[in-house]
DNA sequence: TTGCTGACTTGGC
DNA sequence: AGCCAAGCCAGCA
């Protein structure tokens, strides 16, 4: 077939970052989501791998006025210690009400998002 | 182009 | 509980 980058390919890649944005920026206060949900409601169920992505590269303006610190993973734990904003992220959770436990986890039962 | 890496998830030991 | 392997899909060297 032909080669993989197309330009539908790129546009279709773009409104799906797009749609994870908003549905970032619709979590309340208090509450989170995990990157296999936002990929499940984006339309793309196998792309968890994908929404991370896309948050590690938000700009300095998009993080700043998104709360993407309310996406965790599905173990109800942080992901981003790799990358250095671990503390961070959890500070600003628990700044909202979030508790973890011992094993860096919430109670993820209780705590997702649910449009 | 190939191959490896990763802000993931699930399932098996 | 913890570790490991597979599946997954893009980005990047």
């Amino acid at each position: 077939m032909d080669a993989p980058k197309t330009e539908s390919y790129r546009a279709d890649l773009e409104r799906f970052r797009q749609a994870v944005l908003v549905l970032v920026a619709q979590i309340p206060a208090g509450l989170v989501a995990t990157y296999g949900q936002l990929a499940l409601l984006a339309g793309r169920p196998r792309a968890a791998r994908l929404v991370g992505t896309i948050l590690r590269g938000l700009s300095a303006a998009e993080a700043g006025r998104l709360p993407w610190y309310r996406v965790i993973n599905a173990q109800g734990s942080i992901s981003t210690y790799k990358v250095g904003s671990g503390e961070l992220q959890r500070a600003l959770l628990e700044s909202e009400g979030v508790r973890f436990d011992a094993e860096g986890r919430c109670a993820l039962e209780q705590l997702r998002w649910e449009p």
